[in-house]
DNA sequence: TCAAAAGTGTTATCCTTACACCCATGT
DNA sequence: ACATGGGTGTAAGGATAACACTTTTGA
């Protein structure tokens, strides 16, 4: 068999998350020594982990105090940047991302390293809940003008502007909630991600941190781009959401919840319509009075539409 | 940093799609000397190979007579049964899949050890297109309930039960044709995939390539099962399908081919309804008077699509 | 009394699904 | 003439998207 087996090693990465207070987006971070903020991650060790989920899960346990149940994997990235050197061996990094979805009550910090950030501070643009971010058009576009007016091929020119076209497009109705990941890789090429100048060994400018949201440290931000936008798409046919809730819930908290991760507003009639429609939750006869106004019925999820029909979840276009 | 750099090796595999005729679905495989059919696949080498992309598409030219365009990661499997020994070393082989889309015109095999395979000869059980499969009910119904019949804890026989139920429901309607990979772990932990045995070093029963479609090397139809679900469930919101297509066809070489990726018939009226509502073909004004009836009009493929909305594909329910 | 959230009514439009029938060509 | 595929009309039912308004609580 053509495998090589030396001078490569495997790391594994979960981007855990998590909704605060059924508002903020939070992943579980790791703070370095020079303030480096990575995912919590490590390598696959062949010999004490049976497969690589489970390396993935003994690694979260190791560096958080967090054990997710819900884990899929996402993507293995196998980019050049990635190198580690060890003693005289130097040897490719393969990255192996996953997800893992998680609810919690403490909106605090958890350990000394570990906490959760907002994952919109790494992709301040993704964040369509109050409008359009600023950041858009007042940074972003300029930037990236910019960046295609230094292009000296026009064939090169033109097709990275209808790049930005699609990435970034002036009509609301046609942004991509999705391409959380073809955007950041747009921001890479254009240079305006952080990350670019440390892979390439070139010193920082001081703007990069400003225009394109907080660093991670290696591939990481990629990751959780590819982690957002594969949750945002899963949520519309399979019904992730609830991991993300506790048992029982009111259907504005299950509402905030979906926008949070979408990134949109929802239109509440519609949004339980369509919660009725396909019988995704049931009332539990509690009422909570904790919720700032009228009290509100609590709800929880109906485990039966797993076995059911499978191909059920939130389809909503963003409406306000 | 805490990876390991020893004793991993990393196969590159590629499912290789194409669909012959607008009728069968084919995948590349490559035979070996005792009659072992294997996906085209190889180690990657992080000296050679930039990404892993490149080292997949390396192999692939390497292996077989052919060059595909489309290339999508599928999956990382990191499972025990893969080991490698060489010399001294025991190492753990973890695999990663890949998915690539072809049109073709020739019907023949290619070359002395690379040839087109239906896929449905390595999963009968998935082919509904003219109505439920047979050996569901005559061969893996019964042999799963012999399996669950054996188990001894009841709440285990009960959720096998259960979870045959969602797998081979007899309810057409609820049938999920892109739990393609599920019904795949199934049927390997009831021991009716051959591949069990080779794995686990156990002599391989007769029936078990009658029950339950040819085997694989490895865990390559593990992979397989991976690509023909992905591919599923892309078709239904991505314009993918056009990658199986030549430039021009007409609209039922176009139905027929997703009724072939897709395992199951479509409603003609309804399917070009669809296909105008989503502007996803355009008439290119030629008429082929090849089609064995009445002269169609040639369509193509409104390659704007991709860049107006990409949420597009097609979504259609199976009806006859 | 007012802010904050809960909860209900209605309508136009579009998509889905399901009917069934006629048309043009080659053999 | 008939088999084969090409191509169209129509209608019921449901989901979507957009309107706005009333109710109940705590501060």
């Amino acid at each position: 068999m053509n495998v090589q087996t030396s001078n490569i090693g495997i790391e594994l990465s979960g981007v855990i998350v998590s909704v605060n207070q059924f508002k903020t987006p939070e992943v579980l971070v790791i703070s370095g020594d020079l303030r480096e903020i990575s995912l919590p991650s490590g390598g696959f060790d062949p010999i004490n982990h049976k497969t690589l989920e489970i390396g993935l899960r003994n690694w979260i346990v190791e560096q958080t105090p967090f054990k997710p149940e819900y884990v899929e994997q996402l993507y293995t990235f196998g980019n050049q940047g990635r190198v580690a050197i060890k003693g005289e061996d130097v040897s490719r990094v393969v990255s192996v991302g996953y997800l893992a979805l998680t609810w919690r009550q403490d909106k605090d910090n958890i350990s000394k390293s570990a906490r959760w950030d907002d994952w919109y501070s790494f992709f301040p643009w993704e964040d369509w809940r109050e409008g359009r971010p600023k950041i858009i058009d007042e940074n972003i576009i300029p930037a990236l003008n910019k960046w295609t007016d230094s292009i000296d091929s026009l064939i090169e020119k033109k097709s990275q502007i209808e790049r930005i076209k699609v990435c970034f497009t002036k009509d609301e109705s046609k942004w991509d909630y999705e391409q959380v990941l073809e955007r950041y890789e747009l921001l890479y090429e254009a240079r305006l991600i952080g990350e670019v100048f440390v892979d390439k060994n070139i010193e920082l400018p001081d703007e990069a941190n400003l225009i394109a949201g907080s660093m991670m440290k290696y591939d990481h931000r990629r990751i959780l781009a590819t982690a957002i936008g594969r949750l945002r798409g899963k949520i519309k046919y399979r019904p992730v959401i609830f991991e993300l809730m506790p048992d029982s819930f009111t259907l504005l908290q299950l509402q905030r919840t979906i926008e949070a991760i979408g990134g949109y507003k929802l239109h509440k009639q519609n949004f339980r319509r369509m919660l009725e429609n396909n019988k995704l939750v049931e009332e539990t006869g509690e009422i909570s009075t904790k919720t700032g106004g009228r009290p509100a019925a609590l709800f929880s999820f109906r485990r039966d539409v797993l076995l059911e029909r499978i191909a059920i979840g939130v389809k909503m276009s963003p409406t306000s």
